[in-house]
DNA sequence: CGTATTTCTTAACTTAAGTGAACGATTGTA
DNA sequence: TACAATCGTTCACTTAAGTTAAGAAATACG
């Protein structure tokens, strides 16, 4: 469990062994059901979340109706927005698997960034990296229809397809289940 | 023109005489004509842009049209992708005013941020700010209609509906000019 | 100043997504 | 296990966006 954190903090900043076990003492990994609520509309909060296994998504609640906007899996990583701007959050958060995730308060953060001064560098490449990723995602999304976000996401995330449920999957695409379904029947019809 | 910087800058860090000296003496004001492009499709570049004044747009060329993904106005910043990735950029970015802009390359950012640490630490919070917004952005897209997204607009950025061209507008909006134009008949209809 | 180009709008038609409803299939739970 | 709730699919119908084409308006430029 600590050997993929750490790999995956590798590829960013190297970590001695003294670090190592300061971060391990930090007791963050946490291990979370199915179908728990992370975060609720309307709370404030300053948890970060980090998929060590497992899946998170995002979602809202627009007339009554769930709206999600994104997912997380192993080696992703969630700072909502309410943490960022200090105000009660837009979205709730949820555990869509059995997971393994890293939960950082910002004000533990920011103590560790004091005391280790790489992390805050490894913080900023992140930030850096997620900001033009999430660009790109976001241009993607504008530039092609409902079909082309469904066939782009096979392409990309195909693990997303089956461990996520589909009326949770339309709305990540912008489009209602129904219309989900259809999409894909046309897609099977034109393979034939 | 400094002093537009200064203000914006003065909301994140302090600054001393010396260290405004200092910024100014960079020399990175550039006075840009309108229809200029700062950035095409397969390039690789460091510079990153912030709009003193004036607005430009990324856009990209796909099966030979143009669909803007972004537009950037007064106090805005934009750090295209392949600065970050160090590949060729997928995009172009063009001026579509006569603008003012403060152009930086990422060497030189390197270089003031380790005489200057609190640059360093601006452009984190900056890029952490930046990345909530634009997630906010991308969730408020996904999650409604061209025609919720026009009002949404309107409401929003009035200044940029009354000085961007429509076409630019629509592929902003996800959608085609016919339809920007069509919808916005519908929506006067309504009204009366 | 006039011509060429680009831009915006309108219209008719096509295609795909939204809506409401129904019906198994699956899942969760008492 | 049995019952209830949730989920995925299908269908018929509505609504809105894509497409193609045409023409008017605005803009750029020699």
């Amino acid at each position: 469990m600590e050997d993929l954190l750490f790999a995956f903090i590798s590829k960013y900043i190297s970590l001695t062994e003294d670090e190592k076990k300061a971060i391990i003492s930090l007791d963050i990994f946490r291990v979370v059901k199915k179908g728990t609520t992370l975060l609720k509309e309307g709370q404030k909060s300053k948890d970060s979340y980090f998929v060590i296994k497992g899946c998170i998504r995002t979602y809202y609640i627009i007339d009554g109706e769930e709206k999600t906007t994104a997912f997380y899996t192993e080696m992703e990583g969630l700072t909502p927005p309410c943490v960022i701007s200090k105000t009660p959050s837009e979205y709730y958060v949820s555990c869509i698997e059995d997971s393994i995730l890293l939960v950082s308060n910002s004000d533990m953060e920011g103590e560790i960034n004091s005391k280790f001064p790489k992390f805050d560098i490894m913080c900023r490449i992140l930030s850096e990296e997620l900001l033009a990723k999430q660009r790109i995602d976001f241009d993607e999304f504008k530039t092609s229809s409902p079909e082309q976000r469904y066939l782009n996401l096979l392409q990309k995330r195909p693990d997303l397809v089956q461990r996520v449920p589909q009326h949770q999957l339309a709305s990540y695409l912008g489009i209602k289940p129904q219309s989900l379904s259809r999409l894909r029947a046309r897609i099977l019809e034109k393979k034939s």
